[in-house]
DNA sequence: ATGCACATGTAATGTGTTACATGATTGC
DNA sequence: GCAATCATGTAACACATTACATGTGCAT
């Protein structure tokens, strides 16, 4: 099937909500996958003229008035189902690479000082993107402090995944330190 | 400085605990950081030359009876300076991708029943994770179930890490669970 | 005799990023 | 006038992976 890398399912994905052209994607991929899967606007760019080769889109030359011609690409029946068989077969355990885990193996070799420091940068992130997420949850009414049943949007979820995850950093943040520091 | 990527970077800190050759580099790599941070051996061998035209390694040719010769490489003292400045200029906050989000975030355009197996598939990986981290504290005497102090040692707490993650995702995965399935 | 562990490397390939190139329109 | 947004694309580069290439010694 030659897959390629996950850009080009990524563009397809994005896609299915509604169609877009590639200037359009790259936005739509920028405030919301870009979060946990960063894309450029190259590779996004790059896929589109492949994916529609596959008949997995179509193009749609739309003018504008007082701005550039659009291309605008939808997804095909093909290309709904493409994506689908792509999802379910997706590897979730493919370990990705955790900048964090390395600090900690090696912060033995580096200065405390120097160790306390990227660690206050890590938790500082944490909290960012814990207000990013709960942002998102109370936007759409879900309380993640409530013992309420969660939201059944999946797309929910991945906010409450990245919630629950940063709340495990702090916390583990909290137990590394009181061995670090003091 | 042409930087070049964290392989390079990744061969000389797993060379500050000892000396060793490309292929003992390579085991010492896939027992350790390969957890979360995947090498390949090719990588590790194309970088050790570099990293000793930059002076920041030596090699020495140790003859073997019975097995080929080794090159073995030991870190100089411009090399450990170098890798501490790596380090301390390391940016935590880099997105890493998790396709686990990717998974929940395009998950409403899959069947729920490949939905329930991709989560299930998620879950048997954070149990494996669990055992694994479990396996190397309790190796070196801590509990991660008691209120001790953790480990000073912060190569102890890559694991420790590793544990409370995968605790969270078990968590998150429970929660998420009682969404989507009855 | 077949395959595996030891040992070192190179070449081809894939995949993505950064930088380049162009051009109109809108807001300060 | 200058920067930013809208819009599309290509070229150069970096980095890592897979596959190729070679050879010894040991165990089954």
């Amino acid at each position: 099937m030659a897959d390629r890398g996950v850009a080009g399912w990524l563009a397809l994905g994005l896609l299915l909500d509604e169609p877009a052209s590639g200037y359009d994607l790259w936005q739509r991929a920028e405030r919301s996958v870009a979060h946990f899967w960063p894309v450029t606007r190259s590779a996004l760019y790059a896929e589109l003229p492949r994916l529609q080769q596959r008949a997995l889109v179509e193009a749609t030359d739309v003018p504008q008035q007082s701005y550039p011609d659009k291309r605008v690409y939808a997804v095909t029946r093909a290309g709904r189902s493409a994506f689908r068989t792509w999802l379910t077969e997706l590897d979730v355990n493919e370990r990705p690479r955790h900048p964090q885990q390395l600090l900690l193996f090696f912060a033995a070799h580096v200065p405390p000082a120097n160790v306390t420091r990227l660690l206050a940068n890590w938790r500082a992130q944490t909290t960012l993107s814990e207000t990013h997420c709960r942002q998102i949850l109370s936007h759409r009414g879900f309380d993640p402090d409530s013992d309420d049943a969660p939201p059944r949007d999946a797309r929910l979820l991945t906010a409450l995944f990245g919630l629950r995850r940063a709340q495990a950093d702090q916390a583990f943040l909290d137990e590394a330190g009181r061995a670090l520091d003091p």
